[in-house]
RNA sequence: GGUCGGAUGGCCGAGAGGCGAGGCAAGGGACUGCAAAUCCCUCUACACGGGUUCAAAUCCCGUUCCGACCUCCA
């Protein structure tokens, strides 16, 4: 079997992974900041991390996989008031939102979901740490700045010489030592939430949150950090800076993945070109969604269409058809495989175009299996299958997706079809296809499509479009 | 100005020196009373101009176009 390769953005290279401790991954991943609704770029990331998780637990690995909730933030306290709540209340009601989502895409659950608010005493000893070793300094107004003028080494991640950058807009802030001194700590304007200090009241800055969590919980090393292709710089790079000024050697790793684009532009709450979660359910189930958003290469830009969505749930239709018709003539669910094709995809970097490739193939082989009416080859096809899905975390016969399938309503529905489908073939028998069809054409004005195969007639319940 | 990504057939989308991933659509065929489903076959590519090489979609140089980040972002 292969080794996991994956690719990493401080080298720029893909390269075989190796956790620093035997069996163990510790991973923490850049989660939502909760002001607002959560858009499919959103959860393309989650479901990506997702895929890796799955792979890597696959794999043999324990994972610890962190992933934060930014529960307080500039645009937070901006949007209360326009929402007429508190900050706090908002901050909640978005961050169920984007828990509700992640669950109707089956996205497991991390670890442990750390929220900002409940780890400032991890943060003030942060900044105390780099203030007692000269990194940081507070100046005297509530601010607390990392100087990142004396950071060995600043901006490795995103390759950049700090004297290139823009000026910030922000530029004129007084108490900075230098322009490019980022915020640890916000001292509290009149009316802001804050938390006491040794240096002031205040609110946390947004790196500092995830340098205090990560250590909080994985330690002062871990093997992989992940978000959005936007976070590198500078969310990442003052994460970096924050962590390693403090000592600590900080991520193994670092993997981020490319967004969800309309019209070659990123999709943005600032462009107002996102598309709500809640909104493309209406049109696709949960599983085609991810089928949709994970399909794609997580390093590559995904350019959303609805055309390509709708084509993407067809096509995975047929895939659910097939399993469906293979539990059917098995008489049981196929267990769980996981193809060579598959794990070598998998292995390169999280190859899932590839891994796609291996489904396809063992579709077209599974389907000619049905016609030979070769059960083995049947059962290996669709357990493939099976195994390929459930780490694309679209497996249908997942309890988070199931629940639909069968319960009384199905089998009663099913006693009253079977009654039909027994005049339709009294029908057919005395070649009477005028009638036979009505029977058919009746039960597809209902939604219910009927399907003549060699094990006889087979209904089923069309998905809405 | 700095850093980075991209341009592949009618469409979507991989690949990163040699055998044309895969899917959708289209055309043809098999099966069927007809449908549906399924299978088989066929077809159309690497933005442009140079170069390196026995061999370039892939490497190098240049050009055009699109996009991202530069302290709000997944």
């Amino acid at each position: 079997m292969s080794a996991l390769n994956l690719y990493d953005t401080a080298t720029r290279e893909v390269g075989v992974f190796s956790p620093l401790k035997p069996g163990e991954v510790s991973m923490y991943v850049c989660g939502a900041t909760v002001q607002g609704a959560p858009h499919i770029g959103h959860v393309r990331s989650a479901i990506n991390f997702d895929i890796l998780r799955r792979w890597l637990t696959h794999s043999g690995y324990n994972v610890t996989f962190i992933r934060n909730v930014t529960d307080i933030d500039d645009k937070i306290l901006q949007k209360a008031p326009q929402e007429n709540m508190q900050w706090w209340a908002l901050a909640l009601k978005y961050e169920r939102a984007f828990t509700q989502a992640f669950t109707a895409l089956n996205v497991l659950p991390p670890t442990y979901e750390p929220r900002a608010t409940g780890h400032i005493t991890q943060m003030i000893e942060l900044m105390q740490i780099l203030i007692d070793n000269g990194s940081a300094y507070a100046p005297g107004n509530g601010d607390v700045y990392l100087e990142v003028r004396k950071l060995k080494r600043y901006l490795t991640l995103s390759r950049q010489h700090i004297d290139d950058l823009q000026p910030a807009a922000d530029a004129d802030e007084r108490s900075k030592k230098d322009v490019r001194d980022f915020a640890l700590w916000k001292a509290a304007k009149p009316g802001e939430p804050s938390w006491p200090t040794p240096w002031g009241a205040g609110r946390p800055g947004w790196h500092l949150e995830c340098s205090a969590m990560a250590h909080a919980y994985l330690g002062e090393s871990f093997d992989i950090h992940g978000g959005g292709l936007d976070l590198v710089f500078p969310h990442h790079e003052n994460e970096i800076a924050q962590s390693e000024a403090a000592g600590y050697g900080f991520a193994a790793r670092w993997l981020h993945n490319a967004w969800v684009t309309q019209s070659g532009e990123k999709m943005s709450k600032s462009l107002g070109n996102t598309l709500h979660v809640e909104v493309i359910l209406q049109k696709v189930r949960g599983i085609e969604l991810r089928w949709y958003l994970g399909g794609a290469h997580y390093r590559s830009m995904l350019e959303y269409s609805e055309g390509a969505l709708s084509e993407s749930a067809v096509a995975f239709g047929r895939i659910e058809n097939f399993l469906k018709r293979a539990t059917e003539i098995l008489g049981k669910t196929p267990p769980i495989s996981m193809s060579e094709a598959f794990t070598d995809a998998m292995n390169d970097d999280l190859a899932v175009p590839a891994g796609l490739a291996s489904i396809s193939e063992n579709l077209r082989l599974g389907n000619q299996a049905i016609t030979d009416s070769d059960a083995s080859a049947i059962a290996v096809n669709a357990s493939e299958i099976r195994g390929a899905l459930s780490i694309l975390g679209c497996d249908p016969f997942d309890s988070n997706f199931a629940g639909q399938a069968t319960n009384d309503l199905t089998h009663a529905l099913d006693g009253v079809i079977q009654l039909a489908l027994k005049e339709r073939a009294a029908a057919r028998e005395r070649k009477d296809f005028a009638a036979s069809d009505s029977i058919r054409d009746g039960l597809l004005a209902l939604g219910i499509t009927i399907e003549d195969t060699a094990q006889g007639p087979r209904w089923s319940i069309m998905e809405k479009s």
